[in-house]
DNA sequence: AATAGCACTCGCTACTGAAGAGTGCTAAAT
DNA sequence: ATTTAGCACTCTTCAGTAGCGAGTGCTATT
């Protein structure tokens, strides 16, 4: 960002910004002298947008209206401005008593934690599931449920369950299913999920297996239930976006839904960003929404106790009230690992 | 219903409510005389709407405005006057294609069919799991996770799995759980869900088992496992909703959000229907949903092969298109139906 | 009983003018 | 040289008004 502006400038452009968040509607000159009991006349103050506008940061939606933030606004305010609030202590009960009582099971929590950013923030909230690839294996078992189904159990350390129903050519007596499941227990004690799935590929190959038909069916069987499914994704308090003004367009709210319809765009990004440590923020066109949408994204990720990673964060307009939310994701992302991590 | 019409009245009602229903506006005498045709002057439609209005078929916005039908109009149409559509062949086509690709798993199918409800609906597709309760049981077992987590996994014949996190007091070796799970497969063989519970809290009174420590705590154990998870939920298409014109006041849409927040309500309507074969319809306040929301609901249940009933259906404006989504529900849950039917 | 005629009602649209908020420019003040 | 005051100008918003059209209810007529 190439942005060199004086100290006024920068103080100027912090109100504006914090103006329009607050109040969604353009900012003139002396309504905000006024607000902010700024020293300078509104003359002044108008000079200062002249020059922040001819520099990308402002526009007018028309001549006699007062300035609105553009995005690039909005990330030189996030990366240089924003005084971030402290989270309060009340917010910090809510967060970890919402969490804590929502169960044991990962997806309850999971499940609670966008609930509570949802409600905490007043946008929506997110949460995708950390993919287990690297927990460790604990446990695979098959059950026959008909002549031609077998249902698959996957179990990690952590107590994540995956099963999937497989359709097989060949029936197998529930005996055989046990003898196949010890032998695949064995194989994979003491692996990751994704290790052990290279161990089953390797093993498949192996000239032994060829002759042995039995073994290497198991192995087939098991192939299919360490495929992982795509992570889960919790979204929550879709309506309440519903509150922001910018959203009573209804065309507006249809292009987020839609977008949400198809999740994979948006797990693509959230992925991306789970490689990066900290809170990160994605801006208007830096999201993978449809840029009409004029969405916001906050996220941070969380890590599980066998390190895999998720990641949770919260959607809301661009003029979204940075400076309570991205101190309430952090802080939640911070709560949910450590929340996984004690056993 | 206390309705007495002539045959005329009977066929003026259902042009009033089909033109509403495709038009969404006030319908007027001329502009009504006109599109159907009749051999009846406005004058003369007028005097049958004004009877129709005050039997509370009917009501006016305002002095000078068509008339809209009430909700007993609906009921009454739905009743009593709706030729039913077809459904296409591309539309059973497209059923049958969507939910049989979907995969095998139970919830992907459901998934799935809410999917297709909606989009050949254009309204929401709205499925509840069937509760397994009257599944067979077929297996049960425990997985030591950490020395107070013990991984419950409990499946049925069908299929369905559920597993659950139990914090526990006491540190049991793996040995131990595979001991208690055996002891509870061979307890439960051969029962439902249901009676195997049942089967548990006797056993859990019985006055041997008092003096069995090790065997008390494994009923104790299972009787957490075998308590139902609530039936899931698969809400899909709630983007098309926003397509229809009486929703554009965002205030509505906030309405019905909201009730799906807190899925109990709705939960609580849909197990009632279970218990009726065929289609159901509720139609705006028959609906729990809160009366301003203006939603009608056309449901129908389905049933697994071991008896448990599940519903599906759609959600839309009460001035929905009837004679239309009523079959396409009624094909769609006979189809789930074969579908989790053939093993 | 059905219809034609007619006065009346009401919402919708387009137009108007005034008010208000805000801007940009210029000239004066610091 | 920067800041400020003043001023003309622009553009939106809102209230008020008039005309149009769709529709109704009533009455008289067929």
């Amino acid at each position: 960002m190439d942005v060199e502006l004086s100290q006024r400038s920068k103080q100027i452009l912090e109100a504006i910004v914090e103006d329009y968040i607050a109040t969604a509607e353009p900012v003139g000159s002396s309504a905000m002298a006024r607000r902010h009991a700024l020293t300078l006349s509104p003359a002044t103050v108008r000079n200062v947008m002249a020059n922040l506008e001819e520099m990308g940061l402002l526009t007018s939606p028309h001549t006699s209206a007062g300035r609105i933030p553009t995005e690039k606004a909005y990330r030189f305010y996030v990366d240089s401005l924003v005084a971030l609030r402290q989270v309060s202590r009340d917010e910090k009960r809510q967060i970890i008593q919402r969490c804590r009582q929502a169960g044991a099971g990962l997806s309850d929590i999971l499940k609670e934690a966008s609930r509570t950013l949802s409600s905490l923030s007043n946008y929506m909230g997110i949460v995708v599931a950390p993919s287990f690839t690297s927990d460790k294996f604990r446990h695979i078992e098959f059950i026959r449920l008909s002549p031609h189904r077998v249902l698959a159990i996957l179990v990690s350390c952590n107590g994540t369950v995956q099963n999937r129903l497989l359709e097989i050519g060949q029936d197998f007596t529930p005996d055989e299913l046990v003898r196949m499941g010890n032998y695949l227990n064995d194989l994979m004690q003491g692996l990751t999920i994704s290790q052990a799935r290279e161990r089953i590929l390797t093993e498949m190959k192996n000239e032994k297996m060829q002759y042995d038909h039995f073994m290497s069916q198991a192995l087939q069987l098991s192939e299919k239930a360490v495929t992982m499914d795509s992570g889960d994704i919790f979204v929550e308090g879709q309506a309440r976006i519903l509150d922001q003004p910018e959203f009573s367009d209804v065309r507006r709210m249809q292009d987020i839904y839609r977008a949400f319809e198809q999740k994979g765009q948006l797990l693509q990004l959230l992925s991306r960003c789970m490689n990066a440590e900290g809170v990160q923020i994605y801006i208007g066109s830096e999201t993978p929404m449809s840029q009409s949408a004029g969405v916001s994204l906050i996220t941070s990720r969380f890590v599980t106790s066998s390190n895999n990673v998720g990641m949770l964060g919260v959607i809301g307009p661009t003029r979204m009230g940075y400076s309570s939310v991205i101190p309430i994701v952090d802080y939640t992302a911070r709560l949910v690992s450590q929340l996984l991590n004690d056993t």
